[in-house]
DNA sequence: CTAAAAACGTTTGACGACAAACAAAAGCCG
DNA sequence: CGGCTTTTGTTTGTCGTCAAACGTTTTTAG
């Protein structure tokens, strides 16, 4: 029994049931394959997710960017930095509000969000390319209701 | 235009027809949930995967184990010291290979793993609920064939 | 049978994420 | 107004993760 684990593979017993687990998995392989073909960008998806917002919302403060990708405002300043160091981004004291910044993309930073959008499309492509249009569609609507399911 | 976007809220751009975007946020609200669920227990959604992998297929090795959750090998380590130092899961030498360990549950790994069950089935009806059957039937199909995608 | 290669568990180092604490600025309200 | 509270960006600390290097043991090739 136990020398045949190997072959038969790990039985996955209460896991097997969970959608939370299967959440887990993919998004392991989708970061893989994300890495992986933005690796000659040095983008992660967390990154692109910045630059995407940065440019459809240009000037927005890194309150307002941290709130639309879920991330802790703590994380964005590393994150900021390190675009702002490789010229791709800007952070410009706000006018109005001198507590906020307004988030821009450079010239550089728009050029290379081009072309890593290309990429990224392709990478979708390469992840849920399998699944009917329909099944994407329904797919994303779900994922979407989870994301705003409400704490009881 | 700017002034107005803490009302109409922030524009997703090209993120708002990927998917990987979507997985992502449903992943954070998950993960969310389950931790404030589990917190009693000191469980986080890995450990758990981990106690009930140990659980199905009693005496497996580390490696294993890493496979099975997709975990590497070094971050299972520090997993497992914390599991062992809280006496839910031992580290028994595998009497046919000495290289590798052979993980059991204790009866107080498998008594605690009991009682979170419970409440990460609780947690997966929360955020899955709202869903049909046959939705939820859907949606795992769907997140298998994204993990189980074919490099090229 | 023996030398080379691979596998296993561990340690160390790097990185991304969250949370708490802080200073500066803006908003609120008596 | 003028003081308290909230918001914003930052710093620091902790934690979970991967990757590379290492010693031990097993497997494989010649």
């Amino acid at each position: 029994m136990s020398q045949t684990r190997a072959k038969r593979g790990v039985e996955l017993g209460f896991l097997d049931g969970l959608i939370g687990f299967r959440l887990r998995l993919a998004q392991v392989s989708l970061f893989e394959d994300f890495e992986r073909a933005l690796r000659p960008f040095d983008i992660t998806p967390t990154r692109f997710g910045a630059l995407v917002l940065i440019e459809a919302n240009s000037g927005l403060s890194q309150m307002q960017l941290a709130k639309a990708i879920r991330l802790d405002r703590s994380t964005l300043v590393a994150l900021l930095d390190h675009l702002e160091g490789k010229g791709l981004v800007k952070r410009r004291p706000s006018p109005t509000d001198k507590r906020t910044n307004e988030l821009v993309l450079t010239d550089e930073g728009r050029k290379l969000l081009t072309k890593a959008k290309r990429r990224v499309q392709e990478h979708e492509k390469r992840l849920f390319g399998k699944l009917s249009a329909s099944d994407r569609a329904e797919l994303k609507r779900m994922l979407e209701a989870v994301s705003t399911y409400k704490r009881l």
